[in-house]
DNA sequence: GCCAACGTTGGC
DNA sequence: GCCAACGTTGGC
């Protein structure tokens, strides 16, 4: 099972927002890069990721799940980008600071630390239970 | 606020 | 099809 990892400025869309938009899911819109596309293409529903704050706050703050596969995004006028939709799962008890995610070595060849621009990410399986442990979620 | 990285655009 | 110029992202 794959995982991602999606990047959001709070101040446009936090995860505050995105647990109050609750079960239903809202599309993540608004990507406009050839690479975060394709992943959103291969995203399947039922697939998890982390929800990362950039800019501000800079950490993994909680686990989304995909609702709904690749479809239009409504806000691209060209219709070269599209979106899949998300809902919030749960928070981390403790968010994962980009911070400590660099000081592990094991973690130093994940996409946000050597992509840092690429706005959705593949996450490895072994990136993805080293992170969750380190918010204090079980394995 | 600065600037490096990097994607996109447009002239040739 | 190349590449310089430009815009954007995101860490610092």
């Amino acid at each position: 099972m794959p995982y991602w990892l999606f990047k959001s400025e709070p101040s446009s869309w936090s995860w505050d927002d995105q647990v109050g938009a609750g079960e239903a899911g809202t599309p993540w819109t608004g990507v406009r890069n050839h690479l975060a596309k394709n992943h959103m293409q291969a995203m399947k529903p039922g697939e998890r990721g982390f929800f990362y704050h950039s800019n501000e706050g800079k950490a993994v703050v909680g686990i989304v799940e995909v609702t709904k596969p690749y479809g239009p995004d409504a806000t691209d006028p060209t219709g070269r980008f599209g979106a899949v939709e998300l809902k919030a799962v749960e928070p981390l008890p403790e968010p994962v600071t980009l911070e400590a995610v660099k000081s592990q070595p094991e973690l130093a060849d994940m996409a946000l630390i050597r992509n840092s621009r690429l706005s959705v990410q593949p996450v490895t399986e072994a990136e993805w239970h080293a992170v969750r442990r380190m918010g204090g979620l079980a394995g």
